[in-house]
Formats: C-alpha cells, structure tokens, sequence
DNA sequence: TGTATTCCTAGTAATCCGATGGTATAATGC
DNA sequence: GCATTATACCATCGGATTACTAGGAATACA
C-alpha cells in the first residue's frame, strides 16, 4: 500500500516546475539537481505527464518542460493517476464490470470501494497550488493560513 | 498504489475463518479451497496474523485456526497493518522523527500524511462484522440495513 | 503407528525500480 | 551555413522486491 517512485517524483516534479516556470522552460537538469533525482529517472515519468497533456516539451538547445494550465487546475489525483494508474486499492476493480470470477460473493469488494472513494476524495481536492503553498486544500480562499 | 495480495488475502482469510468458526478450529486447507489460495501461500499470511495474536493457532491432527476475539473487535486496519506493515502511503513517514533530509523543505508531506488520515480514518472504521455483513461500517447497529 | 495439521526455510518466476546508451531535435557560436 | 552543444526522446538492462511454490520438520489426534 505504497505510492511508488513514479507518483512521488512526479508530484514533486509538477511542484519544482511550478516554482521555477516563470523563468521560460525548465529542463530535467535543473530538476534533478533541486530534487535529488537522477536525469534518467525522471525522462520516464517525464515522459508519461508530457504525453498525457499535464505539460508541455520544448526540444533541442535551451528546451525544457512548461506547465499546460494554471497551477490551481491540477489535482494531486490527476497527476499521481497519470503515472500510477488507476489509484483503485485493488486491481481486480479497474475493469467495469468486474470480471473476477469471485466477485459476486466477494465480501471484501464493498470495503475496497469506499477506500478508493475516500481516496478520491482526497487527492482530487488537493491542487498544486495546495502543496506548493503547502498548507493543505484550501476550499477557495487565495491566501495560505 | 495497490494493496498487496497479502493484506488481501489476509482480509479474506479473516472473513472465513468468522464465517466458520463455529464448527472448530478452521483448517488451512478448507480455507485454501474456498477461497481458491493455495495452502502454502496462506501459511506464510497466516504466520503473521498467528504472531500478533489476531488469531490462535492449534496445531497436530484435528487442529486449525481460531479467532482470539469477538468479530466486532477486529478492524480491517489491523488486519491490513499486520501482514503489509504501516499504511503510511510513503515509506520516509515510518520513522518518527522523518529522516528523510529532504523532511524540512518537502512540499509533499503535509500531503502524505493527510492522505495517510484520510486512509486510517476509513479502515480503522471497518470492523470484521461490517466486512461479513458486506454493508459498510454500522456505527453502533448490530444490523444490516 | 499413521495421518493430518501447523510451522520453518528455501527456491523460483514475474514484476518494478532506477540506470545506461544511444538517437532526434533545435538553439547557439563561429 | 555549418559545427557544436544542450536538450528531449526512445529502447533496453541489471538488481531488488513481490508473489508464489516446494520440501520437510514438529506436533498431536485417532
């Protein structure tokens, strides 16, 4: 029940961007270098954000990664399901209808579901704004308490 | 982001062993047949519940497994925390104080351990009665709606 | 004594993490 | 205009972890 690398990084990824954009494109070796992460490690994640429209490339010589929208349009959600897949507990529920041969009198898929809402629930109201004024979701105020 | 095949297959084996314990001990191989898990994979799931004393082993012909408590006093977060370790979505969050040496300036663990909340907050609710009765936590009514 | 069970220790197959090497693209210096 | 250089892009690989499987020892009932 671990969030793996990818979804890590490329929270802090999506962060670090946002902090430094103003300053035309960023590149992943600006990145690696504040986030402590390798180069080629984040290509892959990179990778992944780039093709679903969560930022855009600029390639060749003074290229780099911008932003795609304003900072309080991404959810955490979006972006951690961007690399991680679906964030369902459970494999077994990622296809609708459920094709597990157990899953009508599976007792415990019930359970897994309202952990999955509670989930949604929270990263989907969680902004990049949010975590980098790192202050929690804020419900439409503007300032950081 | 998933939950591991153990912690899933301990929650089922815990559901089980309520479900038919009135006859006796419950054996591994009764367990393994229903809920299509071989017999050795379940020792090893087994093991662990038996060592934290959420169950009570008896062992030589005859023998099996017996729950150590009312059905009403199992969560599904102590069974889940007792075969996959914490439920802390991270792995830098374990140790108190964080000795991550990036704690200081990480924009994401506020975010980390909110989720962290939101997820305790949810399986700590779930009883092992809600789980058999497959409705969702009652909050005090022994019955079903 | 035989048998059914838990208990213990390895071993194997598959998946995931992160690193590596190389290619394509485009701005910059000459 | 051409070479250089910095960057994104792509495919692959070894090591570590996870998910099982396997063999056998210990225990206790019949």
């Amino acid at each position: 029940m671990k969030v793996s690398t990818k979804g890590r990084y490329a929270l802090r990824f999506m962060i670090d961007l946002a902090e430094h954009q103003g300053e035309g494109a960023v590149t992943l070796k600006e990145v690696s270098a504040r986030q402590d992460v390798s180069v080629k490690y984040l290509e892959q994640i990179v990778t992944q954000l780039n093709r679903a429209g969560l930022i855009r490339s600029v390639r060749g010589n003074q290229g780099g990664y911008l932003l795609t929208k304003p900072v309080r349009q991404y959810t955490a959600g979006e972006i951690l399901e961007c690399v991680e897949g679906t964030l369902y507990p459970v494999a077994c529920m990622e296809q609708s209808p459920n094709v597990c041969g157990r899953a009508q009198i599976c007792k415990t898929i019930r359970f897994w579901n309202g952990l999955y809402e509670a989930i949604q629930e929270y990263v989907n109201k969680y902004t990049l704004e949010d975590l980098i004024q790192d202050c929690g979701p804020q419900d439409g105020s503007d300032y950081c308490i």
